[in-house]
RNA sequence: GUGGUUGUAGCUCAGUCGGUUAGAGCGCCGGAUUGUGGUUCCGGAGGUCGCGGGUUCGAGCCCCGUCUUCCACCCCA
């Protein structure tokens, strides 16, 4: 062993047990989608350098895996200077699902029937440094409605949300804002003009608390004379409703923001799991091509960022120039969604990943023929039964199924009857091998 | 991208001030016992101390680089 290998840095592999959850949570999103009219899509796992550089702002810019060309690119170089980054690289992996979508959006913008409604289920990268939950190779699970700028949208993704993490037993608070009550907000505060800045500083506030994002107001140009309302703003906590009321006077007759508030109502009056929805008006979420409703989804009772999140954008696929095509779309976070049910023990316990049923080698080699046979006729059955080959010791044999999780083991065989024992309490039991419905009994 | 942290047997970890042949528990392999594993006993294998340089008479230990892990920023699922 003198040099281990392993895989790149914040990449992973997935074995049989850890599949098995992972195909767990994907089903049951993938029935979520589908039950409410999305339909699938692929994209292919690199895209062109153009059709991604400049829609993530400036920190998503330099978070995108560049793929070296092929070739003797080097040609092109100045002798001695360095090359740039579009002489070296023409593609890239992908950031997330949603510019890919936009792009296959404006390139078949004749053929779609718009509204156009897809989900889709693909790793994407992101040259991030590791951590807890971060993941340089993980997966977004996206739904996303293209040509309706209808807030019945709104309502449906916020409930698709609802019902997903309800079908999956993980406890979540789904937090709603609009693009539009931040710029009021800002403009309110004198932050017209840096919206970013102010966006970025309020976002941390679960995190900094009111001093510390007062402070970074302050470094940001604040006026003096907003700081005290600024304080007032945050540093009471306020239900849905108050939040609402809040606005009201806050507002006054900025139309953008009346029109936020309206909007943010219509939902928010809407969404069938009212209980689980919070209208939180700090949440701002980074990416830059929002523009109305965004929503965050965090899991409660875990500390892990969130495990989703989403918005409407208006001018994603004027990028690629078609015009006019509003869009709203929301993201599951797969692999935070795995850590949080693990976290909470919340997976159902029948998750299979082994065989069923493990029949021991027996030592008399008719015995072993008459044993494989039944275990063949299992399998045809439906039974997923596994034969173990060798004549091997007892002790290495049980070992193996522990090891592997399979909780049934076939003991022996006299004429039609085995004999099975539970791994988990030593208790035996005998049956007919061909009653498969005793058989399947056990397994659940 | 910034700052820190981690790496010793299959696993979890010791290893003093730089000093001889690198340690434990569990696991693994073999044998005996156990009348179909899990008990007990005996024996055994397995490590160029993440990798590459350097300092030193001598490096697991000190220095530099690199990869990896985790953490705080940044940002985000």
């Amino acid at each position: 062993m003198a040099s281990a290998p392993s895989t790149p840095k914040g990449t992973r592999d997935f074995n049989a047990a850890d599949l098995a959850k992972r195909r767990y949570v994907v089903d049951l999103l993938r029935q979520a989608f589908e039950l409410h009219g999305f339909g699938p899509l692929e994209t292919p796992s690199f895209e062109n350098l153009d059709t991604l550089m400049g829609k993530y702002g400036e920190e998503g810019d330099r978070l995108i895996f560049k793929i070296l060309k092929s070739g003797n690119f080097l040609e092109a170089v100045a002798e001695g200077a360095a090359p740039k980054a579009s002489q070296i690289a023409d593609k890239a992996l992908r950031y997330d699902l949603t510019v890919p979508f936009a792009r296959y959006v404006a390139q078949n913008h004749g053929k779609l029937a718009l509204p156009f409604k897809r989900y889709q289920i693909q790793p994407v990268w992101r040259a991030d440094r590791p951590q807890k939950g971060r993941f340089r190779e993980f997966y977004q699970c996206d739904a996303d409605v293209v040509g309706s700028r209808s807030l019945y949208q709104e309502v449906e993704l916020v409930d698709l949300y609802s019902y997903a993490f309800d079908r999956l037993d993980l406890p979540v608070e789904i937090r709603l804002n609009h693009r539009a009550l931040l710029a009021a907000l800002a403009r309110r505060f004198g932050f017209g003009a840096a919206l970013v800045d102010f966006t970025v500083a309020v976002d941390k506030l679960d995190k900094i608390g009111v001093e510390g994002v007062l402070k970074e107001l302050r470094e940001k140009g604040a006026d003096e004379s907003h700081v005290g309302a600024l304080e007032d703003w945050l540093s009471v906590p306020r239900s849905t409703q108050e939040s609402l009321q809040y606005l009201e006077h806050l507002v006054g007759d900025d139309p953008e923001g009346l029109q936020g508030l309206t909007e943010i109502r219509f939902v928010l009056d809407r969404v069938s799991r009212p209980d689980a929805v919070v209208l939180d008006l700090t949440l701002a979420r980074g990416l830059n091509y929002y523009t109305g409703a965004i929503f965050e989804v965090r899991a409660l009772g875990v500390a892990l960022g969130s495990v989703g999140g989403g918005g409407r954008y208006d001018d994603l696929t004027s990028i690629f120039g078609v015009k006019g095509v509003s869009g709203i779309g929301i993201s599951f976070g797969l692999d935070r969604i795995v850590l949080c049910l693990e976290e909470l023990n919340a997976f159902p316990s029948t998750l299979q990943s082994a065989p069923q049923i493990l029949a021991l080698h027996p030592e008399n080699a008719a015995a072993a023929d008459a044993l494989y046979a039944a275990v063949r006729a299992w399998r045809a059955a439906g039974i997923s039964a596994e034969f173990y080959p060798d004549a091997a010791a007892t002790k290495k044999q049980y070992a193996w199924a522990e090891q592997r999780g399979i909780t049934w083991v076939v003991q022996r065989i006299e004429g039609d009857e085995v004999f099975i024992k539970n791994t988990l309490n030593g208790e035996v039991i005998s049956c007919n091998k061909t009653d498969y419905e005793a058989l399947n009994k056990l397994f659940n």
